[in-house]
DNA sequence: TTCATAGTTCGACTGCCACCGAAGCATCGA
DNA sequence: TCGATGCTTCGGTGGCAGTCGAACTATGAA
């Protein structure tokens, strides 16, 4: 029995299902009827392809009182898209023109569980200038001396080792075309920023907004 | 302007393209004529699909004479194909029955320009057993006894330097579901099985196979 | 030149699948 | 209990994309 990834491309391949699994990329749990207006369409045809979705087990679902909300499934999920977002964007006529939330999603996103766009970028060029993180070939690794400055931030590497994910992991960025941190480590950092309120998601999107305190206290924090 | 990863999953998400798509994943470049015959369907037919995958630019093609050899197009899109067959592999009901050269490609096959199945699964772990790679978390590295065995087999490690590609990568496999090695190094030790004879693809197909003499020299060489 | 083979273009057909309207459950708040 | 909201099921519609037969162009071999 050889695999069939027809059936998975076509479960993509839908405008719908696409634009819905995009916007699970910001990493939150949303209701079917919020799904259904990012992809412009009616709840009962959200509900078909969601149920499709959740068979084939690319997302899941919670029942939250008369709410459902639905969550890429897992990390190999998110990867995926990420690695399809990827590709396309390099592919030239394969974009689709959107809204006003493209300027704020250029600037800063959530890739599944960390931070990308512009300031991903930046963030990752620092770290690396600063030898904190040392990337060759494909491999990306903390260094001793980035370990050190991530410990008086408040890492705390010993929970990292009970994962089998990677500490640190390049992820290519779609629209700056470069690395940014992705892995355990940026997940940390994500959620960092989270916490202390320096930023919060934008409701209907991927994009996050920094306060202007928040941005400040970001780029002072990681020396940007 | 934001990807669309629908046009992208849709070229995967026919039937036929994703055949030929995976039949292109031995690294062959192979004719119109091998790829409908690998699809089932039509010369004209397939030439339609074919023209959509050089214009989106998974595959391209080289002409010569009144053939035309189409090829993947890049490390990209095999990795793209790779992480799909792994993810459907995994797919309770996402499989198709196929013929009897399924046993075949269990035990051994190629994995764009590496070795994969059985075999190579079995490689990986004498590898490993042996101290010769160290897989940490997500990324594999050769050893200083590695690259000494490596070295004496007639690796060189210097060509891979100007690579951009990483030297040792851990693949993972769908039929076995677990880690071979791919990479530059993965690549050596393909191309060295062919250049010796040790073995030949299967015409019509991803498989490999060894002479009874080749799997003994292989086996020796790598101490299996 | 002539025939065979490789691949393409055109047009017609067909079937699937996304889509929505209408109606039906389920859950919550009052 | 009643209305409002979230989601689903059903049935019917429409359009697009994959399919092939037939006819065409290129290349090579005899």
């Amino acid at each position: 029995m050889e695999p069939n990834i027809a059936y998975l491309g076509a479960l993509v391949g839908d405008v719908a299902r696409s634009k819905m699994l995009t916007a699970l990329m910001s990493g939150k749990a949303l209701t079917a009827t919020e799904l259904s207006l990012e992809a412009n369409i009616t709840p009962q045809t959200a509900s078909s392809h969601l149920m499709k979705l959740v068979d084939s087990e690319l997302i899941t679902v919670r029942k939250q009182g008369r709410h459902k909300y639905f969550q890429l499934k897992d990390i190999q999920v998110a990867e995926l898209i990420e690695k399809m977002l990827n590709m396309s964007a390099s592919m030239a006529h394969t974009s689709i023109a959107t809204g006003p939330t493209d300027e704020r999603l250029k600037r800063s996103r959530i890739c599944y569980d960390h931070l990308a766009g512009e300031l991903g970028v930046q963030l990752f060029d620092t770290l690396q200038s600063n030898g904190w993180i040392v990337e060759a070939q494909d491999t990306l690794t903390l260094t001793q001396l980035g370990l050190g400055f991530f410990s008086e931030l408040g890492f705390d590497i010993a929970t990292t080792k009970k994962s089998r994910r990677p500490l640190c992991k390049a992820c290519l960025d779609w629209s700056e075309r470069r690395s940014h941190l992705a892995g355990y480590l940026g997940k940390w950092v994500l959620s960092d920023v989270l916490e202390r309120k320096w930023a919060h998601q934008h409701l209907d999107s991927r994009a996050i907004e920094f306060t202007s305190h928040g941005l400040k206290a970001f780029k002072s924090k990681y020396h940007l």
